[in-house]
DNA sequence: AGAAAGTGGAGGCGATTCCTCAACTTCCCC
DNA sequence: GGGGAAGTTGAGGAATCGCCTCCACTTTCT
């Protein structure tokens, strides 16, 4: 509000840029567990630099993914385009883990979304009403089952994420295989079993809460 | 072979005793990542006590589990006892998970049969071909899709317990839902999707070792 | 050229885990 | 009941890891 920010030097903004780049690839391999000191050393600047750019990690995090999360709301508004209900849910799903396995950094960030954890968790009030619109597509056309509901997504987002990640980079189709698992799962079936009440808000907040990195470190107390 | 063991002394055999009970408690909630400073702190004695008796965690280990293991392949039998296949089977599954979900050590040691990861692998000499026979069982009556294998059952086993471990030990609901998800994903139906090829050896190894904390610490240089 | 901005990376700090060791205690057997 | 072997203890050494600071040095800008 009162300050006007100067313009960087041209030296730091070169600096700043390859740290963002570097960034992308360690935050994409070892999400919110990244350091950023391997942050540092991956862009080939001293430490200091860094921190002097970003002075938390939560800064840089900002930077790398409040955009690129809004990917996600339009890969959610395609899937409403699709004229199949079912297939709008399976596509969303299928894309966004192809997304959260290539980059481990958004997976968390995405995990974010819609709980108390960080203030991208705001990226949550477009994307929500669309996910609560294409499940509700899929439950009226009859191909979802009736008990699975919006908070089953992150749980399964988390899964064969944490699948993908222990798999390595190297085996896509062992996520793949899992996923198409869980989607036969989804199909509203005769022979289902019952799942019982639907997971509450708390639920999620507490898995996801325990699935992602802190973001902050302890502060020195 | 050249020893003869001699008697414990009495105060040294009750200790040995407290220490299995306290291991049993800190594995049941930290599975193979508790340390033995946890076990001596909670039995009550001195951590030179843990390692004079259990010279490493493997040991402690090995007498913890190397029996309850044998829990597991009496588990198959009965499973193997019930006169439809798809109940044998979903019957073992959810049992094991109960199991796994209350103690995670267990999960951890179950995990390692069948992989070279330690040599309680041995068990799975008795425990795979019940495996195979669950599963078989269920491919001849035609309940269980015809793509999914036994390798597929250590990934489930993984994921579930994983997600019963990020929920907290308060609500077993919440990874009975997703096992029942998953369950009624492996039902051979007609609208199914492909899986594409089975996991091989190698990737199920891969997988656990990657999923299973490792029993040796370092060794100091 | 001088001042302001930026840089590097060793190292302090605190946390965590492993495991040892030497002073002390308990037990067992004669 | 006494001697010596067996057992116990827990502080602390050593290693690792991540966060972040600090200040002597370099680069840029005007």
């Amino acid at each position: 509000m009162t300050e006007t920010t100067r313009p960087l030097r041209r030296d730091a903004q070169r600096n700043r840029e390859r740290i963002l780049l570097a960034a992308h690839d360690v935050f994409a391999a070892r999400g919110f567990a990244a350091t950023l000191d391997d942050v540092a050393h991956h862009a080939g600047v001293g430490v200091g630099t860094v921190y002097r750019r970003f002075p938390t990690k939560e800064a840089l995090i900002d930077a790398l993914f409040a955009d690129r999360l809004e990917d996600l709301v339009s890969l959610a508004e395609d899937a409403l385009a699709l004229p199949s209900g079912w297939d709008g849910l399976t596509m969303l799903l299928r894309r966004t883990i192809e997304m959260h396995a290539v980059d481990r950094g958004l997976r968390d960030a995405a995990l974010c979304i819609g709980i108390g954890k960080h203030h991208f968790a705001e990226v949550g009030e477009h994307l929500l009403p669309l996910l609560q619109e294409v499940i509700g597509r899929a439950h009226a056309e009859g191909s979802l089952r009736a008990d699975v509901g919006i908070n089953d997504l992150p749980i399964i987002m988390a899964t064969v994420t944490d699948l993908a990640r222990h798999s390595g980079g190297g085996r896509p189709e062992i996520y793949r295989r899992f996923l198409e698992l869980i989607i036969d799962g989804l199909r509203a079936a005769p022979g289902n079993g019952d799942l019982g009440p639907a997971l509450t808000q708390d639920d999620v907040e507490a898995i996801v809460h325990d699935c992602v990195p802190p973001i902050e470190a302890r502060r020195r107390g």
